[in-house]
DNA sequence: ATGAAAAATGCAATCGATTGCATTTTTCAT
DNA sequence: ATGAAAAATGCAATCGATTGCATTTTTCAT
């Protein structure tokens, strides 16, 4: 019983006889302390089981040591390897992570975002909600010069650091791929359009249709939410086409599973009636049947490359006013949804 | 410009001609300040932005109003989803939650969680590591009466409130399920055995075997860590055997998928030859072909009731030292790679 | 032994918010 | 107008750790 509260430097002081200065600067290593009475204290401490009281110490030193994130699904592969690139970094650097999600609702993103500041994070690192409209919750970091990194859905109004794949090569390199399958209609399924990822894909396959002289049917672009609802949802749309498509790019795997899961129960073969290409390679991709193409979007490096950014920003003596936008190299693997033997 | 640091109620209090003790009540809507000098300070505080200070306020509470939660991979479906259903519950109920990952690594958990604690943690949310075998640092919790909610990965030295699935019943009805199915010879694939969830599956694996007279063969229990090579490893081996197993109940999705995919490529036919079960139900586990029959066990509702039993904990007014173990019901999902069509 | 320099330690304020108790102000019946 | 009761506000300590400056102690050459 007994272990009423936890003991504090002053609990150590009193028992030795010596001052909190003392105390703080020993268990700091200090020099000023000297060898001796530094290991009496360090002895005591271990003795009495003492424990820092880390908030004190954040108070006094206006730091926490913490960052924050906030993604739209904690549970969903890109952002939950994010997470995971984001800890190991920080974690190493002596960081806590706070972590929240937003489920793509601009509303609660505002108020974890505010929840953040308060609590008074070092930084933090973010990926906007599919519906955030406004941005002005994030300038209560911009705004205060507190390091921000936006990673994959970035917002171009907010000056700050960001990591992003290249979203427009990658839609370039998807529909050049399939144009090089020979396919000459070529559905886009998307996301909404505000999120420069999306609409930045969509440029890329718009550009390479028009490199490669193929028309752009705006028929053929659908926009949604990219759910696996909406991408049957979708591909039902596109089969009732007088002028079907031979492909589709879809915006994410989720709707190119749909797809080819459809396709599958109606009899449509993939690739070689319609060729399927995705977006992020999830951990099904490879293993469903046909495998899925897709984009391999490197989550856990973004993470660990927008913590080390964010920490480096937060360490730096004095911010500049200097940002920096690191772009993620892509790649395109083309698996069976949309490699046409010949 | 300007901005310099962030305004604090005594900047309120200096401004408006007031104590900070009337600042803070009014802030906190303490009946004890007369409505109008709440609303001009309200004005005030926001025409002066002022944001309060959580960490001074959490501090003088002696409160965080965090709750940690230590999960051996972020990056992995069954505990992101864990992750994602304790932020659900957590920040409604106006908890932050701080997230970091063992790796698997007992000597990483050790730091992981005395860093929640210094941080002061309100509580802890933890599934042990693969490769902890002292659980010394758990007891900074348990020791101290901070609330502590083991899931998934409990260990039984120590009291807590627990969320589990049935492991025992899960494994006792896949045994069950592939007898049923016709299959003699079954094998078991499982991780390391002092992990409670990986033992129960085994014995509820050997309890059926014997509730219906079949022999319980070692030879064809294999333990490993359960990764994609583990489990092609484990699985050449069991094909070395003069006499080979009809089935194998893998320990987890992964080495079930190993498994399918290396009988794919030898010409094995599953569920024909080999029956195939895994278990957590993987996203991948649906609609690779053939689909891995498995376990579903409920990572965000998991998740979920772990937040509120740990929250339930915190503000409960006194500790009673009575502990509760939630079991979460799981769900054998049958599918193609162990229904054998007669 | 002595005094200056160097080394070690301590005082007291600070980081912002909170709160028990005291004091001041307002209300209101007479 | 007056005084008691009620309402509103403020003082000062507190949550633990940190740190600039002052003070005390030790060292060491003479």
């Amino acid at each position: 019983m007994s272990s009423k509260a936890e003991p504090t430097i002053h609990d150590l002081a009193r028992k030795l006889n010596i001052s909190a200065s003392t105390v703080s600067r020993a268990l700091n290593d200090n020099p000023r302390i000297s060898q001796k009475t530094r290991e009496k204290i360090k002895a005591a401490a271990l003795e009495l089981g003492y424990q820092p009281n880390i908030i004190a110490s954040n108070l006094r030193n206006r730091k926490s040591n913490t960052i924050g994130i906030v993604v739209p699904l904690i549970n969903r592969h890109f952002f939950s390897s994010v997470i995971s690139g984001v800890e190991d970094v920080a974690f190493a650097a002596g960081y806590n992570v706070v972590i929240s999600q937003s489920n793509d609702d601009g509303e609660k993103e505002q108020r974890i975002v505010h929840s953040m500041f308060v609590n008074r994070v070092d930084g933090l690192i973010i990926s906007i909600a599919m519906k955030s409209t406004t941005f002005d919750h994030l300038k209560l970091f911009s705004g205060k010069k507190i390091p921000l990194v936006f990673f994959d859905r970035i917002v171009r109004e907010i000056e700050a650091d960001r990591v992003v794949v290249d979203d427009f090569n990658g839609g370039y390199k998807v529909t050049k791929h399939l144009i090089e399958q020979g396919c000459k209609r070529i559905a886009h399924l998307t996301g909404p359009l505000n999120l420069i990822t999306y609409s930045d894909r969509k440029r890329g396959y718009k550009q390479a249709l028009v490199d490669h002289h193929l028309e752009v049917d705006e028929e053929l672009i659908i926009v949604n939410n990219l759910t696996r609802a909406d991408g049957l949802m979708a591909v039902q749309q596109l089969l009732k086409l007088k002028n079907r498509p031979d492909a589709i790019f879809c915006g994410n795997d989720t709707t190119a599973l749909s797809a080819i899961l459809h396709f599958k129960e109606v009899g449509i073969k993939v690739p070689e009636d319609i060729a399927i290409v995705g977006f992020s390679n999830e951990p099904f991709s490879e293993v469903v049947t046909p495998s899925i193409s897709t984009i391999k979007q490197p989550g856990f490096e973004m993470g660990q490359k927008a913590a080390q950014m964010l920490i480096g920003q937060i360490e730096k003596k004095q911010r500049d006013g200097h940002f920096e936008t690191v772009t993620m190299p892509t790649e395109l693997i083309i698996r069976e949804s949309s490699f046409v033997k010949r």
